[in-house]
DNA sequence: TAGTGGTCTAGACCACAGT
DNA sequence: CTGTGGTCTAGACCACTAG
């Protein structure tokens, strides 16, 4: 079986299908535009379905293509750019069309890391605030907020001891605190099933781990871990405006 | 052939390997150590090899392992913290045991969009300077900084017009200019071949592209697009001090 | 129900690192 | 050379979505 023969054949078939497949999408496919189903894309390009998966995967974990169960392959709209550090120091991390919303809210003991840096002990349960961020209409971040009691001692006990009442409750405390300034640190991850689900993504599905650490009164008042969708988010630091780079080259929309 | 018989079988097998690994990682191997090899593994955990590697995967997004094609697969130290924007502003985005260095420099046009970002027309070349990021004696960045020629008006003509050294002078011209500000965008992305031959990873490896647009004089002065390893680093950007927050438990370092 | 992507298998061969 | 991870194949079945 040569592999169309002649020339450069060092190259890893997956990913020169991945090229081609790339040129393909910016020249000949608008977003939204649905692709042939993998199985006859792997017969159209010679080769088996694994490889076929392999160039998809890729192109998926650069953000160029959605791909959904039961419905098909499409082309996906340029990542939509988050404002994750504005420069200002809030609790909310953006406003109007991009806010977070407070979802639920329990008493827990944190995970060793986050006690550590909150410098509790590993046993003394503190608020777990989970919260969705979203933009333009979809969620892209799920967090969960680790706030121990010392901070928010103004927090009534005659409160509900979870539920989203609860949760904006602790956020509001919290707002009351000041903020002196904030740590955040991003990395890749998996999501993990609680988050895949909020993110409407499955288990495993890469995310961007923003880990942000709220300092009040000489000390760490909070900690936050938030999930966003790596596959359709970028997320922005400004010290001003906008930054607006497509990889891409220029998109069309689907009709 | 029973999936080791009763109880919730509708979790997919590499995600529950995934999981039992992850264990095993945390309580039986120090950091270093070397695993057996895949087709052993598979074998003990009776599944094929491809569902093996799906595990080993995500293991390794995770930043959890780490595995080298003719060695084998060895536990990953904890990932380490770069730091990307520490407040202040500077041309060398850190100091010291952290710093960039000048690979080399070529005049080219820029891409289309990094173009249109600068302000300039797509067919004008200008400077475009190969920096990589050192950090513990290990590359984490492989760096591409387009710098128009209006922005180093200074530049010796006389300059050999590629090169290490010509790179280090584009970059001192940049200093002169002074810095405004800049805007920064973090987004997952795959690393080109040239990249991670200077990364010492694979075409495709996951990195972390860090794009960055330098304000200066009212204007875009220059644009770097840096892409980190997203297997070894945790991009920090900190108002203060590092953010020291490990996702796994205590690590032991093999003998 | 029909069609999609997701998972899994049991092989095979290749490229690379170390000896 | 041997042993490792990387690529690739040609199937099979499953879970999900939509008509």
């Amino acid at each position: 079986m040569g592999t169309t023969q002649l020339e450069t054949v060092q190259e890893p078939k997956y990913w020169h299908l991945k090229t081609v497949l790339s040129e393909a999408l910016d020249s000949d496919f608008a977003v939204g535009e649905i692709l042939p189903n993998e199985r006859e894309l792997a017969a159209r390009f010679g080769v088996a379905r694994a490889t076929l998966r392999q160039a998809l995967e890729q192109l998926e974990l650069e953000g160029r293509l959605h791909r959904r169960r039961g419905v098909g392959t499409t082309v996906a709209p340029p990542r939509v750019g988050v404002a994750v550090s504005t420069g200002r120091h809030d609790w909310t991390g953006g406003e109007a069309d991009e806010a977070w919303q407070s979802v639920d809210c329990e008493s827990a003991p944190a995970p060793a890391a986050i006690a550590a840096t909150l410098n509790v002990g590993g046993e003394e349960p503190l608020h777990i605030v989970r919260r969705i961020r979203l933009s333009h209409g979809q969620v892209v971040a799920a967090e969960l907020l680790y706030v121990p009691s010392s901070s928010v001692p103004e927090l009534s006990g005659i409160d509900a001891p979870s539920g989203a009442a609860r949760a904006r409750n602790v956020v509001r405390e919290l707002h009351r605190l000041g903020l002196d300034g904030q740590d955040r640190s991003v990395e890749l991850g998996s999501a993990r099933a609680d988050d895949a689900k909020e993110l409407d993504r499955l288990p495993g599905a890469p995310v961007l781990v923003v880990t942000t650490r709220y300092l009040a009164a000489g000390g760490t008042a909070a900690v936050s871990v938030a999930t966003y969708r790596a596959d359709t988010c970028r997320l922005t630091f400004g010290d001003s405006g906008d930054l607006e780079i497509s990889h891409s080259a220029e998109e069309r929309v689907a009709s």
